[in-house]
DNA sequence: GGCTCGAATTGGACAAGGTCCAGAATGGGA
DNA sequence: TCCCATTCTGGACCTTGTCCAATTCGAGCC
């Protein structure tokens, strides 16, 4: 993650403890957090960040394109760290945990020209649903 | 849209004024409108129907599966009637606009077992983005 | 090490979307 | 028609997220 920070300080981003906190949080694979849970865990180790902070440190990353916003429940938007290897994401319908996926196939190709009416497709989100290991067993 | 309430009926559901103006303010194709705008809609019918019941009716028609629930945009849940014919969406980056769209291929078969990581998977949501010739144009 | 200043942070108010609940109204079977 | 379980209502309340004016602070420069 450190190389995150680095990338960041070449871009310009003043680092601060507030940033470097969030960062620290994010880290990790198969991590999608809600905005409000990188403040709790944050807060854990920064008492005095604020909410604002949070939200717009995320905003941030989100537009520096270093951080993707995953909406696979339809409650809170999460973040996810994992933004330089492209992937799909796998929900469990009862727990709610994710999973990123790397499917074969290129869904992109399979939109005919015809089924594009007229728009300029760049991109695809793909989220596969079913239940997890754990809720089966349950 | 009148089969959609047979079928209801014969699901054991009274049929009161204000589930009939929900289930007919939903009618159509490409309709993807949020709870609020099928509030909106449907006060303009019935003029004393409350929030609430537009919720919970549109909860109900999702539980029952006659109803899709589309979270394309961040903000709010969208309510899609074409539940009886699987579908993806294409969504505007700019306007938000939504068309229903039908990709060859299965994703479902693109994701190998190897990436299954013990989900039962059952289904799978797929959301094109990009830019609709109006905003193209503009 | 200190100064300086523009960028970053703060906290609290505010907005939108959605849920919940107790009490009132009503569909439809007997 | 009567009755009551189901449904509706209105408003309080919760969660997620945004905004803003005032304050603080990182880091380049001396």
């Amino acid at each position: 993650m450190s190389d995150l920070l680095e990338r960041l300080r070449g871009r310009g981003w003043r680092m601060t403890a507030q940033r470097r906190v969030v960062a620290e949080v994010l880290a990790g694979d198969h991590v999608h957090l809600t905005a409000d849970e990188v403040h709790a865990r944050a807060v854990a180790k920064l008492p005095e960040i604020s909410r604002a902070t949070v939200y717009n440190t995320l905003g941030e990353l989100v537009t520096l394109g270093e951080v993707l916003e995953v909406s696979t429940d339809k409650r809170a938007k999460r973040y996810d760290p994992n933004a330089h290897r492209p992937h799909h994401h796998l929900v469990c319908a009862t727990c709610g945990s994710i999973r990123d996926v790397h499917p074969t196939g290129n869904p992109l190709a399979d939109l005919p020209d015809s089924e594009r009416f007229g728009f300029t497709v760049s991109d695809v989100e793909v989220t596969y649903r079913g239940i997890c290991p754990n809720c089966a067993a349950a």
